[in-house]
DNA sequence: GACAAGTAGTTGACGTGTCATATAGAAAGA
DNA sequence: TCTTTCTATATGACACGTCAACTACTTGTC
C-alpha cells in the first residue's frame, strides 16, 4: 500500500457493491409497487402502521418520530402531506400547548388495510422467498450487530 | 390464516426490519460523511468513479446511465448539477447530433481523489470491519441471487 | 413571578429523484 | 426524398429529506 490507503479487495468491493445494489433494487421495486398498487409511499406505510398499533390510532408527533427514527422536521413535513391527502388528521394536545397528535382517519385505515397484504406479499416474493432460513438468520445477526456499532458511534 | 394473508413471522419481521434499518443507517452515515468531508454526494461519487475508469474521462450520457443503472432523466438532471459545480463539463458529440459526453474536469479529479480514501475507509469502519469473512461471503451470495431474481422479474 | 433555558412543532430554501412530456436529430421504409 | 418512427437528451412539475432558522410553549431557577 504505497499510498497508505487500504483499498478494498476484489471480494470486498464485489460484496459491498452487490449489497448496495440489492437494497436499491429491492426498495425501488417495493416502493414502486406499493405506490402504484395502493397509492402509499413506504413512508406513508410506516406512519400508518405505527398509528394502527397505538390506542385510538393517535400518537404525538415526537413519539412517531422516535418510533420511526425520523427527524422531527421530516415528520412535520410528512404529516402535513398526509393530512392534505386525508390519511391522518392533526389534533391539538391539551396537556402541552406546543404538542400535537396525529390521528389516523377512516381513509387511512382503509389505505393501510389494502396495502398491508400487498406489502407482505411483496417482501416475501421479492426477498424472503429467495433466502434460506440460515441466510436470513445471518442477515439479521449482521444487521443488528452493525446497527449496534453505528449507534455506538463506530 | 383466516384472512388469507401469509403474514410475516416474528423472525421474518425482525430480519426484514433490521435489514432495512441497517441500510438506512449505513447509507445515511456514509453519505453524510462523504458530503461533509468532501462535498460529494454518493451520486457524485459514483459518476466520478465511472468517469475516471474510462479513456479521457469522457463518456456518453447514455453509457453512464447504463453503467450506474440510472434513468436517463436522472442522469441529465444530475450532470447538469455537476456541471454547474464544475465537476464535469459537457461536450457535444460529433457522430450523433443528439448525443453528449460528460467529461471529468481537473476539479472533478481532485474531488474524487480526495474522496476515495475517505469512502473506502468509511466502508471499512462502518461496515466491513464488523463482518466475518464468511458473513461477507453469504451477504454477497444472497445479494447477487436476489438481484438476479429481481431482474428476472420475480 | 420573572427570566433563562429547553422543547415541540413549523417553515423555507435547497438538493435530489421520478414521471410525463418536449425537442431535435437519426434511421428506416416507401 | 419524404415521412414515419425511434432515440438521446432536456425540461418542468412534483414529492421527499435535510438543514437551519423560527415561533410558541414549558420548565427550571432564582
Amino acid at each position: 500500500m504505497t499510498d497508505g490507503v487500504n483499498w478494498l479487495t476484489a471480494e470486498e468491493q464485489h460484496a459491498w457493491r452487490s449489497f448496495v445494489r440489492l437494497h436499491e433494487r429491492l426498495i425501488g421495486r417495493l416502493s414502486h409497487l406499493l405506490q402504484t398498487e395502493s397509492q402509499l409511499a413506504s413512508a406513508d406505510y410506516a406512519v400508518l402502521v405505527n398509528l394502527t398499533d397505538v390506542p385510538d390510532g393517535r400518537q404525538r408527533y415526537q413519539d412517531l418520530a422516535r418510533a420511526l427514527e425520523w427527524e422531527k422536521s421530516r415528520m412535520s413535513h410528512h404529516l402535513a402531506r398526509m393530512i392534505r391527502r386525508g390519511l391522518v388528521v392533526r389534533e391539538e394536545c391539551a396537556d402541552d400547548g406546543r404538542g400535537a397528535f396525529a390521528v389516523i382517519t377512516e381513509a387511512g385505515r382503509e389505505a393501510i388495510a389494502a396495502a398491508a397484504p400487498l406489502h407482505v406479499q411483496a417482501v416475501r416474493s421479492l426477498f424472503l422467498d429467495h433466502l434460506t432460513a440460515a441466510e436470513l438468520r445471518t442477515l439479521a445477526e449482521v444487521s443488528v450487530r452493525v446497527v449496534g456499532k453505528l449507534d455506538e458511534g463506530a
